[in-house]
DNA sequence: CCTACCGATCGGTAGG
DNA sequence: CCTACCGATCGGTAGG
């Protein structure tokens, strides 16, 4: 968003510098991205980034944890109201895809990174990731509990086969695909719950 | 493999240089690897490992490649024999379980580094990519063809499931965990499959 | 495989 | 936000 991805730009905020990092680190990994590229692509010089930030990790840890929070917010919203199991996983689908629609660059670099941060930051985000699971499989749990679902079925291996789909979803989306984010999240889950559902 | 991978070793051969390099690209990326941190883990000097390699790039490729070689070559070997849809479906699932469960660390070098090879090495991957997938799409719509699987079944979409769930399982699969590979091939396809199957 | 070293570049800082 | 620069480290090489 906002201004320029390369050569010059005017006003540069913040949000300005973490967009362009955001860009660089997704298409080029963190490791491989330097101070100097992000400030090329600002047009202005690197030393003069360190006036709006302490250091290039600390960047990364903020595109990071806006993902993960972003994620699980959403997780939250989809499982708080009322609504039948089936409906309940289609939310919590259909808001990892929006997620990955709206947020593309950054997702990328939340998968990618997430485990280079330090010891801190990797626990936060691991302890998110385990609520963002429990979401699934709560809902697949009261599906089976209510009888909607057929009975012995392994729901840790059903949830782990729609939430890897949403997750590997990063790899391989995009706008100009012809399938909306809904269409792909709807899709995943009809399969899935053709395995599921009594019939 | 071969010698340690901390300390000192003693015979130094190519595969000893590769199999530590697998290690730690798998640990802290590609360009978090310093090619000291190699020599440091084969107890050489860092000079030493250029009359063995060329590059540091040049290990990457050798590891990436082979990955992308030895889940194709399984693939082949799944779909070329006789067998049902469903059978061969399995034994896709099970050749990708296989090679995750054997080669963990280079899998996981292959899935998060062969983007960042020159661009002739990407495009040998990407066909190979390619290759992979349509294993999976031609099993399904021949079992849709003949009547095995559901009509009018979203074939793109049920392939992106179960094959999204094999490419993200190198993200979690552990020795260590409760399931055998062949175990969870099987409970990916099987709930796949409840979904596809006519009833 | 070692010693010794190279030019380039890294993330980050000082002082305007 | 710029100029000027820092110590450290990078991948790689020469010549044993």
């Amino acid at each position: 968003m906002s201004t320029a991805a390369s050569g010059k730009s005017k006003r540069n905020s913040y949000e300005d510098l973490v967009d362009v990092a955001t860009t660089l680190f997704s298409e080029r990994g963190y490791a491989g991205t330097t101070v100097r590229m992000i400030a090329d692509a600002l047009g202005v010089q690197s030393g003069s980034l360190y006036s709006h930030i302490s250091s290039k990790e600390e960047v990364l840890k903020r595109i990071v944890l806006s993902v993960a929070q972003e994620f699980l917010d959403g997780a939250r919203a989809a499982t708080e109201g009322e609504g039948s199991p089936e409906e309940r996983l289609r939310a919590l689908c259909r808001n990892h895809l929006s997620v990955v629609d709206r947020r593309q660059a950054a997702v990328t670099v939340y998968y990618d990174e997430w485990r280079k941060l330090d010891e801190v930051a990797v626990a936060e985000i691991t302890a998110q990731r385990r609520e963002y699971e429990q979401h699934f499989v709560g809902v697949v749990e009261e599906g089976v509990a209510s009888g909607a679902f057929v009975k012995g079925a392994d729901v840790r291996m059903a949830v782990l086969l729609v939430l890897s789909a949403c997750n590997w979803t990063y790899q391989w989306y995009t706008r100009r695909g012809p399938m909306t984010p809904e269409e792909i999240s709807d899709s995943f889950v009809e399969i899935t719950l053709k395995g599921l559902l009594r019939r």
